[in-house]
DNA sequence: AGCACA
């Protein structure tokens, strides 16, 4: 288990308020969808295009166990819904969600409104429209720099660091997905604020760590081994989180198993991948990356002495050594 | 610098 202070990775609360829950906004009571929603054009009243205006609403009163999932799931009935994520950098979980418009969000924020969310833990949601919008991260596709780092609050120091791998190489494979944000469709759903509920948009993907590091610091790397299929992950620093640091190296390429290794000091973990070629790969492209939980300092990544799964000393063969069985003649290599 | 598991 990690330290209390642990965190999960949530990499991207570019968005909303910075504001606390605290100061419940007055609200215009009762207000409602217009009856006659026809969000593309008004004619008349605002001038401003819907998409500038605050479309996010903000939910506090989640249990502290709550998951993007189960948000998820709630929100995604609601009209207009398109994304919404927890953040849960402070003490109580912060909710936020993307409408595709102004009304809807509001409709949103009064159908939730003292929802009761979990009756056992008594927790009663208290929505608001937010200070800003929720950010969305565009790029679903895979696209290295999808993952722009302006906006990270996390800045260790020097990344740009001539000599390290730049960041272009991640997880090509990976799915280019933090936890939340709900579907993106292009067009908004034909819709009819609570008028029926069509096929409600599915998340697609489960949310997944991102692989992207919060930068890049300078390790040393000296006395490294020969190369193989499973990397050696040292400085890590003192509170790691496991979960994090597992999403964050499960995501990449060629990814077959890891395993993390809480010592006294320090917690190192190792990696088999498919091949030595993946290992190199993120040998280079993540050496002295900085994960959130891995405080100020860069991982150092090396080759393994020994690899995944073989023996330290090859003359023993992991194929037992039977009473009866044939000298191990077979060798590695 | 901290290298386990089979």
């Amino acid at each position: 288990m990690a330290g209390a202070g642990m965190h999960p990775f949530h990499q991207q609360w570019a968005l909303a308020p910075t504001a606390a829950p605290s100061p419940p906004l007055p609200r215009a009571p009762g207000v409602t969808p217009p009856p006659h929603p026809h969000q593309q054009s008004l004619p008349h009243a605002s001038p401003v295009s819907s998409h500038d205006e605050v479309r996010t609403i903000f939910i506090a009163g989640l249990p502290e166990d709550v998951k993007e999932r189960e948000l998820q799931n709630l929100l995604r009935w609601l009209p207009g819904y398109e994304a919404s994520q927890v953040n849960y950098k402070v003490e109580k979980p912060m909710g936020f969600a993307l409408f595709s418009t102004a009304q809807l969000a509001i409709a949103a924020r009064d159908t939730l409104q003292e929802m009761v969310f979990d009756a056992e833990t008594k927790s009663v949601l208290h929505t608001e429209i937010a200070k800003k919008n929720l950010f969305v991260k565009r790029g679903i596709v895979a696209d290295s720099s999808a993952y722009d780092q302006s906006k990270r609050m996390r800045t260790g120091g020097d990344y740009s660091h001539a000599g390290y791998a730049s960041p272009t190489r991640f997880h090509h494979s990976a799915p280019p997905v933090w936890g939340p944000h709900g579907y993106m469709t292009s067009h908004p759903p034909p819709y009819d604020p609570y008028g029926g509920y069509h096929v409600p948009p599915i998340p697609l993907h489960a949310p997944s760590h991102v692989p992207a590091p919060s930068s890049y610091l300078p390790v040393q790397n000296t006395k490294d081994n020969p190369p193989c299929n499973t990397l050696f992950i040292g400085n890590l620093g003192e509170n790691i989180n496991e979960e994090e640091l597992r999403g964050f190296f499960s995501s990449q390429l060629g990814f077959k198993q890891m395993k993390i290794l809480r010592q006294e000091r320090h917690t190192v973990c190792f990696i088999e991948f498919e091949d030595v070629d993946s290992a190199t790969n993120v040998h280079h492209s993540l050496q002295g990356a900085v994960i959130p939980s891995s405080g100020s300092v860069g991982m150092r990544i090396q080759y393994s002495r020994n690899p995944f799964g073989k023996r330290k000393d090859s003359n023993h063969l992991i194929a037992a050594p039977g009473a009866n069985g044939p000298p191990p003649t077979m060798s590695y290599q």
